[in-house]
DNA sequence: TTAAAATACGGAAACGTTTGCAGGTATTAT
DNA sequence: ATAATACCTGCAAACGTTTCCGTATTTTAA
């Protein structure tokens, strides 16, 4: 494939140095607003489009960010990379986005890859399976610029963006609890995870709080085979000590019990209720009887990982991204899934 | 933020030229055995990243393919996503990925900023109000690698990959009519949509064959705000010359009329009947009532763009990309939004 | 009137690779 | 013994930018 003109054919055809053509371009101060004039309209007419590899091999950045997200057919994930590239793309730069499939191993690839610069920045949260972290801490040490969103690494003094997970557990089982829910189940991904832990403790302490008792049998740890959680929720839903709430801290958890739920002849909300952390609002009111979600703030958390990125990429001396948590809180939208009629 | 090792200094510590050190990286057949061991088990100790931009500046490719959507909050795209990606992955190759939000000028701007070899090629679903395609056919007649799927531009001479969207529209369609309706709708995004088209003519010639005639109002062309193709589908479905049969071209329009249809008193499939091309059908079977999916192979297709790219890309002399279209099928799983019971 | 400073531009180095060419040694063929 | 051949390695150019430095001209200050 033929590329276009470079800036030294570009000089030639005005007769100035590349040195010259360059600062023109760049509205260097050295350069009279005539000549800036006529560079900037040859370049146009010659659609002259400066090479990305050049300049970044030279000035050492990429205008590029990573993002690493633990799967794609999610609305949460799809609305933050929709928020970052929002933000991003006013600044001109591009983004690099891949999906570790909640397979740790690939993260590890991935980051290693990402080691050589290929992008300035990287905004990410953990595979589910995330436990030994010395990839992303030697990344970290490197002075590589990180940012975490959602599922986050806290042993690592970055910025992280989250929502008020511990809140939204206490108050999401709090609810269960005055709709009358008294057994009540706790549904994660895996127990490594931040969210998982945050919006655990919430969720004991709501329960603690009104005198209730957590049941080890009621805390169940999906895989990644929607066919096996939706029978294990299916089993826990058939046995006798059944709860008669659930609260899910994951999306896909909580379409899988719907599906569990249909298999038996248990309904909702008169028999069990059902309050998950879900981002898909069009989903969420169109399930029969409609969910009750914790509805975070997705679009909103990928704005912020990408302002706060912008700004310590594009001024000059930005100090190192500090260690502190940011969180955005989330809504509690109440619907069927929750309220006997 | 301290970048690695270089070339020179792996070269420097092993006492070697830099020419060496870079054949022996890239297994050349000039260099010992011995040496490549050295340097191999150097450049791990130091753990040696080379540059992506020194050697895409010099080779002039850049192991990166852009890919194109109009959405990121789709099953369907966000499927084939994961597909390219499978793929690329395993070469080597990067994901630059883009939504232009089924927004034309979007489009053109990340096409244009595409144009100066960021990426070694583009894998693109057209917006939903492209009709002008000058910046497409400007990309491809420089030579740019570009491969169309799903929402494709019949006038590029280039690869398409397609289901079988005459067929499916006509089988979708068929399908309603076997069931009893006689007037039935058809939803699209666009009409200048290329999927819009085929689907539309299957339509058509399912309707003629069955001796119906399609009636305009029965045609609704929807928008991006989903609280309006709501209110414009309770409309269609409260008027006296209501649909009994409803055929949507896309994903989203079918939840679309799951909600307009909850706004009346109609029931599904007693009143209205449902059928539409969907990809998520973890939510298909969950809707109420589960709902009949034309089911199209995103995954697949994301898989065959991928490789056919990768072939070009990576064999030394390949002939451009053949322009041919290439159908892969969609599968219709019926569920109760068609049949009564 | 002269020195200093501002203005406008060009030459050349540098970023980190890959690779054409050349050279030097050891092995084989004549 | 000498020439030819293989095998291994280094030098230097090239990819297309940006920017340090130098210089020539013009403007300002003393």
């Amino acid at each position: 494939m033929s590329t276009g003109v470079n800036l030294k054919e570009l000089a030639a055809e005005l007769k100035l140095s590349p040195s010259t053509v360059s600062r023109a371009l760049n509205d260097s101060y050295e350069i009279s607003e005539a000549t800036k004039k006529k560079v900037i309209s040859m370049a146009e007419k010659l659609n002259y489009q400066p090479n990305p590899f050049a300049r970044s091999l030279r000035e050492n950045k990429s205008k590029t960010i990573a993002v690493v997200i633990p799967e794609r057919m999610s609305s949460f994930f799809s609305k933050v990379v929709d928020g970052i590239e929002e933000v991003t793309q006013q600044f001109g730069y591009h983004l690099l986005v891949y999906s570790t499939h909640e397979d740790v191993d690939r993260e590890k690839k991935i980051v290693n890859l990402l080691m050589n610069g290929r992008a300035d920045a990287i905004i990410m949260s953990v595979s589910s399976q995330t436990s030994d972290i010395s990839h992303l801490t030697r990344l970290h040490e490197r002075g590589f610029p990180l940012v975490f969103f959602d599922r986050i690494c806290t042993d690592i003094p970055t910025t992280k963006f989250i929502t008020n997970d511990y809140e939204s557990g206490f108050e999401g089982t709090k609810h269960l609890i005055q709709q009358g829910c008294r057994k009540i189940a706790f549904l994660m991904l895996s127990k490594e995870l931040s969210i998982t832990k945050d919006r655990y403790r919430g969720y004991l302490d709501a329960l603690r709080q009104a005198g209730l008792s957590p049941e080890p049998q009621l805390n169940i740890t999906c895989c990644q085979e929607e066919e096996q959680n939706i029978e294990a929720l299916r089993q826990m839903l058939l046995s006798p000590n059944r709860p008669d709430g659930i609260l899910s801290s994951v999306e896909k958890l909580a379409l899988a019990t719907y599906h569990a739920v249909k298999r038996t002849n248990l309904r909702i909300p008169e028999d069990v209720k059902i309050i998950s952390f879900f981002s898909n609002l069009s989903i969420a009111s169109l399930l029969s009887p409609s969910l009750t979600t914790i509805t975070q703030p997705a679009f909103s958390i990928g704005e912020e990982c990408a302002k706060l990125l912008m700004k310590k990429l594009t001024k000059p001396r930005q100090p190192d991204l500090p260690n502190q948590l940011i969180s955005i809180p989330s809504k509690i939208i109440i619907r069927s899934s929750t309220v006997a009629e």
